[in-house]
DNA sequence: GCCAACGTTGGC
DNA sequence: GCCAACGTTGGC
């Protein structure tokens, strides 16, 4: 089993809205980064953690947790020409970009802010915090899952 | 809105 | 395969 943080502006996607999409979750497409594509195509199973992150916003951090419900889906928006995630070189014989569907657990009474990740510590070597690292799927060590969650049940 | 830090693209 | 130009991310 494996941990996961995902990325959403919650402008677009916030942790309530997956709340509300329930026991369907919400399918990650529009992940358009070889990288993260990797991740979700070769690396996801069902059951897998998911930090969900709210960033590009006001109050920037960690603001619940999600898993993983489906893997290996192929993300349908590279087809659609009306998608702001179309891509012209992708075909159904050759799909180019793949995603998950991942769903609500739960929402920290606390947002643990980037402010407060940034100031711990244990947190020193989390990919997420290291300079330039702008993927919006990064893996999560058990030790760094624990932390965090720790400091979601904490009083700022 | 600014800008650093990338990732991607395309000419050569 | 190199690398300049361009586009995007994301904190501030």
């Amino acid at each position: 089993m494996q941990n996961w943080l995902f990325k959403s502006e919650p402008s677009e996607f916030s942790i309530d809205d997956l709340k509300q999409r329930g026991q369907r979750g919400e399918l990650w497409d529009g992940v358009r980064n070889y990288q993260a594509r990797n991740f979700m195509r070769d690396k996801m199973s069902v059951g897998d953690n998911v930090l969900f992150y709210h960033s590009s916003c006001k109050h920037v951090g960690v603001a619940g947790v999600a898993k993983v419900i489906e893997t290996e889906l192929i993300d349908p928006a590279q087809f659609d020409e009306n998608s702001k995630y179309f891509d012209p070189k992708a075909s159904h014989d050759k799909p180019r970009w793949f995603c998950v569907r991942i769903a609500f657990v739960s929402k920290f009474a606390n947002l643990v802010s980037l402010q407060r990740l940034k100031a711990e510590a244990s947190l020193r070597d989390i990919d997420l915090l290291k300079r330039g690292n702008r993927l919006s799927i990064l893996p999560v060590s058990d030790t760094h899952w624990q932390i965090i969650e720790s400091l979601s049940q904490r009083e700022r």
